[in-house]
DNA sequence: CTCCAACAGGATGTGCACATTTCTTGACGT
DNA sequence: ACGTCAAGAAATGTGCACATCCTGTTGGAG
């Protein structure tokens, strides 16, 4: 056997993290719901220290906001901040579609090519759920495609918020992006060295999801912690 | 009277964070030295746990790797880690640059000439200290002349692992930047609107910073714990 | 009837002690 | 003499219990 999965595993950790995470991820918590530990203890089947480490990460990746003394709450997200992370994104994404169009390996160009035609398969056999992780993916790759370990972090880090919106704004719309059809446009641009027309059609992109987004108004529908959780519990847990 | 300080304060945390990162901005600890958690708490004069979530901490914002059941210790770094960095800060600033160049408040104009004027002062009184704050809280100050909050707290943390570098490899030079002269270059192509020089310019800056720091091999001294924190304890928290 | 203050209940934060894992030192066998 | 293995020690990780703080409530005074 591997090993006893009786007490402390790391795998314990991930799984805390990543069931919080799920649940905001299906709209179970609306904003400014309050995340207290024994509860949450209860609730996941784990110790609150446990928790409590799961909290502060959350905290510090900025998914949820922490208040000394009161507690953990998920944050009140105004459109304000939704537009400022869409900015920066605007600023790297547009930097790193130029400098791709300016030159890349031919294995980029097969790994994007690869990609956009997985989500063209993913539109025709429209499977949302897919879809919607090959939507953010794409970003993602752009940035892994310049080979800059510190960017693709970063940027993750920055559509990870961005989804946070989407998340917690509008949970049954399961469409990351506008469309694979832009990101085809895109990768076409890229991989004919127009830097100019892929910059700008990487700037329209972006701009279509923040109006996409800002359009949708917050549902307030408080719910009880324990109906949150129901079915995520502890999974495995599942890369971001 | 304010508060109580008497037991549990959250200053305490911010000082033996900011205790750690101080020494690592004196370059008192050397790349590969093991952070031990009772070694620490005895030298600092606060509870393990305190020690440990410093550890934490530092170690979620890149400035420490820790390694489960081995500990945490000081990043070996590579030069292939610094180029990533500024290569992204190149993406970031240049567009800063950009945007600030082709529109900014009359205010935003203000503060940027009393920065430049500050430096200048620094540097005619020969004031390395000072000069080192001032020289990198002028990339942050542009982040903040655009009014993106989270633009500036990335470009924050993009810095301080910059410094981190500059802290590492060479901590005897005091010279955050090459110097102001790059930067009333730049802040003079933004007022005057000239969107295209103060891009190249940047570019320029920030190209010159790191062949700078890629010339300086790393020195190995390795020094015990008691002695690397000598004269720093815990002070005021000191913002970043 | 309204407002303020003291109190009880509960949640968060912290120190402490123990379990587990890893590194070191020493001895044994080849 | 060198490599291997085992036992002891130290450091890390974790659960537990208590101290502190906040919040909602209740009682009394104006």
């Amino acid at each position: 056997m591997p090993r006893k999965p009786r007490k402390g595993d790391v795998a314990a950790d991930e799984a805390v993290y990543g069931a919080i995470r799920r649940a905001m991820h299906m709209g179970r918590l609306t904003p400014g719901t309050k995340l207290q530990e024994p509860a949450l203890a209860r609730v996941l089947g784990v110790s609150r220290e446990r928790v409590r480490k799961a909290l502060h990460r959350l905290v510090h990746e900025g998914w949820l906001t922490a208040i000394p003394n009161r507690g953990t709450f998920v944050p009140s997200l105004t459109v304000e901040e939704m537009r400022e992370i869409y900015d920066v994104r605007s600023m790297l994404e547009a930097a790193i579609v130029r400098r791709l169009s300016e030159g890349h390996t031919t294995a980029a160009a097969k790994r994007l090519k690869a990609h956009v035609a997985e989500e063209k398969a993913a539109t025709r056999r429209d499977d949302r759920g897919r879809l919607f992780e090959l939507s953010g993916e794409f970003h993602v790759l752009l940035a892994e495609l310049c080979g800059n370990e510190e960017l693709t972090r970063l940027l993750r880090g920055l559509l990870t918020r961005s989804t946070m919106h989407f998340s917690l704004a509008a949970p049954r719309q399961l469409t990351n992006c506008a469309g694979p059809h832009d990101h085809g446009d895109i990768a076409e641009a890229i991989l004919g060295g127009r830097a100019d027309r892929a910059a700008k059609l990487m700037l329209g992109h972006l701009a279509g999801l923040v109006t996409m987004q800002a359009a949708r108004p917050p549902q307030h529908e408080p719910i009880d912690l324990p109906q949150a959780f129901r079915g995520i519990k502890a999974r495995r847990p599942e890369r971001d």
